[in-house]
DNA sequence: TACGTTGACGACAGTCACTGACATCGTCCT
DNA sequence: AGGACGATGTCAGTGACTGTCGTCAACGTA
């Protein structure tokens, strides 16, 4: 047995997700996380860049699914629907037990502007990654950052829906509405 | 003539662009800001937010009239086309000879993640207000943010192409080739 | 002219996020 | 047994940001 209880980054999380929850993200110091994970501030910092980071520890699994889930479609496909389908795949099978969990997330980073900060900017280099895979693929540069910005505009707008519905429809299901709708948006104007 | 110096607001701005151009965003410190415009740190954090903020005081106008405009097209206007419309008007009238600052200051910007994510939610802020201006033109929901979506994604292609070049074109004109560019890529995929 | 008010700023103390340097002590390896 | 290692604690520091109060010129008003 070691020095310390094990699964220090674990039980930081929980602590701070809790914390976070019921105090709201800006009333709850590093200190009080620290405390309740029964470690000091100073190892906080060791597993997690900054205070916000903790809610997108997740993020760097999305991201490399997607990168790769784009890489392995078929070389015809057309860019946008080579991001499409690579949504629908890793949001299905990333998101498919967890809604109740990902709304309280959300419901937390909806009530504090920081944290939408970080959110975006996760986004943001999720974009950029796809349209890196999206370029490696052979599609030339505008093109390439568009098809991955529209298909990042997609996702928040059919995760969004996902979230707010009650009735047990899927993720991928509003996927494919939303590039509906966005094929639709962009032919009229 | 009064106590002080007048224009305190300008002298910060003034003198934070010039230390965030040569030192580098996170060397300058709040203090040093202050110092360089004969004032407190404290002045300096009552008429901006906090030290990110200097470098956004432009977005509330670009936002102003964005919505505007948004809002003063034909009823018969397609979202998207009304969206693109008002980007090449307000987006000429705005920075049409400001090239050079705008260059400068993306150049802080791009050193600087913590600034990446300010301009990134003032951007989305920027979306939600436009889909907010189309829903009052009785476009429905998914595909007002959308549309509102897409045009921000536009704007920021168009926006990096027309700083990028040393040519003489004008910023209506990228974001013109940017509108064709995502009509094709959402036709095809 | 005297006096009260206001507005812009300074002074000061405090909180909290985050960092660097070093100490501590089980565990593991030889 | 003994030394290297790894995870954590301790401590001191910087810097962003806030609350509170004091100061003083300008301005209006009696």
């Amino acid at each position: 047995m070691g020095r310390w209880e094990p699964n220090s980054r674990a039980r930081l999380e929980q602590a701070a997700h809790e914390l976070y929850l019921d105090r709201g993200f800006d009333r709850t110091t590093v200190a009080d996380i620290a405390a309740r994970a029964g470690l000091t501030e100073r190892t906080f910092f060791r597993y997690f860049a900054d205070k916000r980071e903790v809610l997108f520890g997740g993020s760097g699994l999305l991201h490399d699914l997607l990168v790769e889930s784009v890489g392995a479609a078929p070389a015809s496909t057309a860019p946008l629907a080579a991001v499409v389908t690579a949504l629908e795949a890793v949001g299905d099978s990333l998101f498919a037990d967890r809604r109740d969990g990902a709304r309280r997330r959300q419901q937390v980073i909806d009530a504090n502007i920081e944290l939408q900060e970080r959110e975006l900017i996760k986004l943001a280099s999720l974009a950029a990654a796809v349209a890196a895979a999206l370029r490696r693929r052979g599609v030339p540069d505008p093109a390439a950052v568009l098809a991955a910005e529209a298909g990042i505009a997609i996702f928040r707008t059919a995760f969004g829906r996902w979230i707010a519905e009650d009735s047990r429809t899927d993720l991928a299901g509003h996927v494919r509405e939303s590039l509906a709708e966005l094929k639709a948006v962009t032919a009229g104007g």
